[in-house]
DNA sequence: TCCCCATATGCTCAAATTAAGTATAAGTAT
DNA sequence: ATACTTATACTTAATTTGAGCATATGGGGA
């Protein structure tokens, strides 16, 4: 074995620091998107440099430069993943210096979530729509991506193959006995993405030429720079998961909020409706809330109370967050 | 906002790619660690090179390494997370190529993992004796760690900080009224040693000189190279929050195993002990296994059925994996 | 003013899950 | 044979969950 960390020769990566900064605003999961810069590219998560020189670490460097492009200042900053397959860049073909991106999520409270100059937030199920169960099962899922997802089933080489395919879809979205995973985001847009059903896969080469998927993004969503779309999904995953038993729900709630309108965050990141009394007593047994005496009338019924954080709850759980049923009205 | 990614000049970083790999043995948990060279020393987690030429994504690379460098083919294989604040090399505290490491944890089977020349199998509780519960709350903890932990609370400059030290604490170790979090082992090791409590500490210049923590590995556990007991931390509280909804403990099993062997790896990692009945009803009901109808009669009591995992799991549930009481015995 | 509507909030109840026993079976060692 | 070890089946009480019903409290309009 090797007795020193192999220290080599200067490799040639370039590093960068990539962010999924989220919020919910209006109900709704976004996430801020830099706008394309014309008609042929597509709108890219931000991204900034690392620069070992000024940043002591990783997630400061982070901060510094979300503040300095955006004017952004963010809360809740969690490393995702680190991105660097060959191809994630399908310019950079062959030769080249290998684009390593070191990925992060981020959240934000609405209130400071202001729009940057060149980007926008972008409603996440845009990109995501077969993700979006608030309303029940998506249409889209059985009329259009079941049937190609069996049409790329059929066409696999033999029929172990076939059979593994057949297991990764039922997996993936829970087309056989299993139910409809939440948490399993990534595996959802890779499967697509390997099945040549989204837009993104055309550019990368896997598919020849033009198959009449110009209407792609109708049905698997807008496409984004790269592999942005697949660092998006993990990050969806990662939050979708984290929210059940760490208190992050809050990073992009106001400072007091009804339990609706908290309910409403969860249902957003989820992509699930839950059950409202239930929900109530859920947070209310967690200990995650408390009252702030003052009430809102906006919504027309009955005025809500206001409820805030109460961060004691971390000191008093093991693993404060909000319970949900996983998987289970799935079908 | 910038328009590009900024491709930037070429960084001074160097990228390496970090493994925990880890398997369970006579019932405790391991991890190969490459042996000091001299008494001045330590071990360190084996590391190999990333090679953007002939490595198409970096678990390819891993994996090449591993099998270069070890001889092992491991299985399982998941990215941890990505190392690279400042000093994790105490050596390179001013100037130089910024060290980053991205982590991963493999995972192999006690059969398939031999024993590579200079290296070693290491016992994971000697490096994190707080870790293991499995037969009750560690001495440790009492006698030696929540006194010491005790004097850091009351060194806070302020009341205040003296409160966040306090905080920190019980939501790490459980001091208060919540419960041991099994999962929380990078925030227990990262509060030991901001504390000064671990023997990294004194290399790394946050405490000054011997303050006769000669014997600091007798209580706080193996010290090892730079951060690589950091990472191991990541590695275990990661593991230990997957095998509750992954089926990754089969990772390590062999290919036929009893119910008991399968509970005791379980325990190894998730360091408590579990209800035999519970837990052999539990892998029933959620179908992790099936009988393979030949028994086992080396335990010296009535011969136990072997079983097999049974992967057709991961079709029928949506998060098949060893579901555990968590930090409810805890006190 | 009073009724209707909308939302908020409190409460009930059955089903499912969990934690923790007790009892019994089937081997080995002496 | 007897003691001892481990395996496995079954019981029970407590807790948690999913879902629904009932009541409270505001605004807006007849």
């Amino acid at each position: 074995m090797s007795k020193k960390t192999p220290s080599g020769s200067t490799q040639a990566v370039v590093l960068d620091l990539g962010a999924v900064i989220a919020t919910v605003a209006d109900d709704d999961p976004r996430v801020l998107l830099v706008n394309a810069e014309d008609t042929d590219s597509r709108p890219r998560l931000p991204s900034g440099p690392f620069d070992p020189d000024s940043d002591r670490t990783m997630e400061e460097g982070l901060r510094r430069w979300i503040a300095e492009q955006t004017g952004l200042t963010v809360g809740f900053v969690e490393q995702l993943y680190t991105f660097g397959d060959r191809f994630r860049d399908p310019d950079n073909r062959a030769g080249g210096p290998r684009s390593i991106s070191v990925g992060y999520v981020a959240l934000i409270r609405q209130s400071a979530a202001k729009r940057p100059a060149g980007s926008d937030w972008f409603d996440w199920y845009r990109l995501f729509p077969w993700e979006d169960w608030r309303h029940g099962r998506p249409a889209l899922l059985d009329e259009i991506l079941k049937p190609k997802i069996g049409s790329w089933i059929d066409g696999a080489e033999d029929a172990k193959a076939k059979r593994a395919r057949r297991g990764r879809s039922d997996i993936a979205f829970g087309f056989s006995d299993v139910g409809w995973d939440a948490d399993r985001v990534l595996e959802r847009y890779e499967l697509l993405y390997e099945a040549g059903l989204v837009a993104e896969t055309v550019t990368d080469g896997r598919i020849k030429t033009g198959q009449g998927q110009s209407d792609a993004h109708a049905w698997t969503g807008l496409p984004l720079h790269q592999d942005h779309r697949r660092i998006l999904a993990t990050a969806l995953g990662r939050l979708r998961g984290k929210i059940r038993y760490r208190p992050v729900i809050f990073e992009v709630m106001p400072i007091a909020f009804t339990l609706l309108q908290l309910q409403r965050a969860v249902e957003a990141l989820a992509g699930a409706p839950l059950h409202k009394q239930n929900f109530r007593r859920l947070v209310a047994a967690e200990g995650l809330v408390e009252p702030t005496g003052r009430v809102s009338s906006e919504t027309g019924g009955r005025p809500a109370e206001l409820f805030r954080f109460r961060p004691d709850v971390v000191r008093e759980r093991p693993a404060p967050g909000v319970r949900m049923p996983r998987g289970r009205r799935a079908k």
